[in-house]
DNA sequence: GCGAAACGATACAGATCGGTATACCTCTTC
DNA sequence: GAAGAGGTATACCGATCTGTATCGTTTCGC
């Protein structure tokens, strides 16, 4: 393994004990038996055992927008239907085996203090989460982009916390619904043609 | 103090410092020391952490939901009405300086298990939770109260993973907006009277 | 008022925590 | 093929973790 090698291995592993366990109880011993690899390479790669909390999230992060901006591109071409899809993105991740909720709400949870660096990690990927919604929100013309967008997020959350307790992946069809019914309602710059239903429909 | 205040003050001070601090970051060296309390007492009281932290939940979530049906009673008497109420007393809770997110999805979140005590104590807070949505809207004659009850639950725990993050009330009071303008339109037993709007006003 | 139960204080056990030090091995690179 | 960087393995550090043992003191029920 070349050192960049050992690096993503170690975010990976990491990352799934982390969502396995949670953080505290996580222990880098663990982290390190798991990967395969000694402490002390651990050590070369992370400063400290938040450095590598930090890394790991950072590159959720990335993976985790990356992801659902691929499916959401490759699943809808109209922006409303765009933000549908959103949720269909979820449902995937929900049915996962391996779901156990947002990583970045546990990350938060355990690490309450606004100004701890985990919190404001967690803090800046839901921003960046709401402004992709945002960008769809304007592509779609609605009149108050930053409202829907802001429900959208909501919703996004409600499934994904009810999913976590209850393990199944009803919430964010339900949820899925609730925004269909709300964007069908919400003002539009450039309303759909009359007599059809603008190609808002509901396709899952 | 009396041997039942000892118990009591130990299961505030817990729950305090779970909520501030989380489960696993908050140790019993802390929780005595911050309820003045010698070790002993506390193993007198409670056969290990996990047994504390499990009373400690179960002490909050009859009071949280005890607080919610006083607050609901009291501040609305139409059904229809009660079901949005529940989002102004959410409010008050998000709103309170100390508010850190629900110290049920917190516990959730760092106990994953669904087998972990913890993880089913905090499921069965949720359940009964939703229960009482549903005997609201069981009570207002919706065709569907299981559905709704679900709905507002989904935008309830939204709003709370919302403001967990961003530390403001707005998204109590969007998901209330949300909640009323998903209301008006569902299906009742017994439809308000036409022409007016069968006491469902938004008064937030 | 007397005995038992519960309290506080402290010390301690054993495990585990995050993190470091040391010594040896294995590659690459000039 | 020597140098150096980065790997492994292991031992170790001090701190902290949950939980127990000891013991003197306080408090409460009878």
């Amino acid at each position: 393994m070349r050192r960049s090698e050992i690096r993503e291995h170690l975010l990976e592993t990491a990352l799934r004990l982390f969502n396995q366990h949670g953080y505290h109880a996580t222990g880098v011993d663990l982290i390190i038996a798991d990967a395969g690899v000694a402490k002390t390479t651990l050590y070369r790669h992370f400063e400290n055992k938040e450095d590598l909390i930090l890394a790991a999230l950072e590159r959720r992060d990335e993976e985790d927008r990356n992801a659902m901006r691929a499916f959401v591109e490759q699943h809808a071409s109209d922006p409303v239907e765009r933000l549908l899809t959103t949720f269909d993105f979820l449902e995937t991740t929900v049915r996962d085996k391996q779901f156990r909720g947002c990583m970045f709400m546990s990350a938060a949870g355990e690490h309450k203090d606004t100004v701890d660096p985990v919190f404001r990690a967690s803090l800046m990927h839901k921003r960046l989460a709401l402004a992709y919604l945002e960008e769809l929100a304007h592509a779609a013309r609605f009149a108050e982009p930053k409202r829907i967008a802001a429900e959208i997020n909501l919703l996004h959350e409600g499934a994904v916390a009810v999913a976590q307790i209850t393990r199944v992946a009803e919430p964010v069809r339900q949820a899925k619904r609730m925004a269909h019914q709300l964007l069908v309602a919400a003002e539009r710059l450039t309303p759909p043609t009359r007599g059809g239903d603008g190609g808002n429909r509901m396709h899952g």
